[in-house]
DNA sequence: GTCTATACGAAGATAGAC
DNA sequence: GTCTATCTTCGTATAGAC
């Protein structure tokens, strides 16, 4: 009934991750997030008072949500191994389908993000939060001791986005491949078999 | 004698190297980089003929270069421990120094480089590709088998990159330490003490 | 090696019409 | 919600004098 409700914002915002993976924050530009959604010039301040800062915090934001998401969903599993695998598997994917050109958004304001808005440190920061609270639980629910747990969470996440970078660097796989292999024996081995299994 | 070899050269070099490191590869313009060296605008393009492009890449072969020279004195010790805890330091030291502002060089331009020019992107992977030789004979020099040290080298480097990133983040140096000690964890209980102490 | 001047384009943001 | 100017600033690059 009446009118639909616009999915203009919706567009500009998914074309914004799209280009902060591939191109970095500040190539995030305006114009390219106009051309890439094919939304309207007219009406960019419209949907994002806040200018550009607006738009690519609430791009961040939302990759946060998304991957906690997919974390969330293999922690309702309760196999933290399986968990770690997709985490893995995803970022492995948007590498090739990519030909290796786009990476994390979130890397790529935490990194760019001096000269810009505070708030986008933060919302940086937020989703790197999320996805190490989302992994610690994980562990901790595999019976390692809660400060193991975080430490292990923190690493893990460090370890894929360190090594996506590599990989779009020497356009290759090797390097997640790599620590994926490494994180996956490391967690075998610290780990408690999931319950389903006992 | 006579004339003394110019360092205008030098110092616009370094600059850039720093504002990479804060602000990015975008961010780091001619203009900044001669604001930030005190160099001459009317001599960039006779240093630099091959422009910003050849500036940055001339940068990122510097670090990689130094960072290199400092695991390859680790490994004249022969002790690969020393050379990774070296190697988190060395990060550790450029975070804490600028209060969580600064990253690494190398990853500012491989995360924003697919618009640039593509030796800026080769110029990364041979950075990450020394340090993981270095750190690979390291690790194979105390008894791992080429291939493992190889994968746990890149993952070292990985898992350093990422941290790095996390910590300028949430401006805190966790990330980072946490890497350290599963790394460490990791090599003292795979690698054979090295051979002075057997 | 260094200087000034300048051309040119891209980017963020705002104003006012529709 | 959308459109069309328009302002301003910044960035790369070149030309030509000194």
């Amino acid at each position: 009934m009446g009118a639909r409700k616009s999915d203009t914002r919706e567009r500009m915002l998914e074309s914004a991750v799209a280009l902060l993976r591939e191109h970095g924050a500040r190539a995030t530009s305006i114009d390219r997030v106009l051309a890439h959604s094919g939304a309207p010039r007219g009406s960019f301040y419209h949907h994002f008072p806040g200018g550009r800062a607006q738009l690519v915090e609430e791009a961040v934001a939302r990759v946060g949500g998304f991957v906690a998401g997919l974390l969330d969903e293999a922690a309702a599993s309760g196999d933290a191994l399986r968990g770690v695998d997709a985490f893995f598997a995803l970022w492995r994917e948007r590498l090739v389908e990519s030909g290796f050109r786009a990476g994390c958004s979130v890397v790529a304001v935490a990194v760019e993000t001096n000269d810009e808005a505070p708030q986008l440190a933060r919302s940086a920061a937020a989703a790197f939060a999320r996805w190490t609270d989302a992994l610690a639980d994980l562990f901790a629910g595999q019976g390692l001791p809660a400060a193991r747990a975080r430490r292990l969470a923190a690493f893990t996440v460090a370890a894929v986005e360190g090594a996506v970078i590599m990989c779009r660097a020497e356009r290759s796989a090797a390097p997640l491949d790599a620590a994926a292999a490494e994180i996956h024996d490391l967690l075998s081995n610290t780990l408690r078999p999931p319950r389903s299994t006992i």
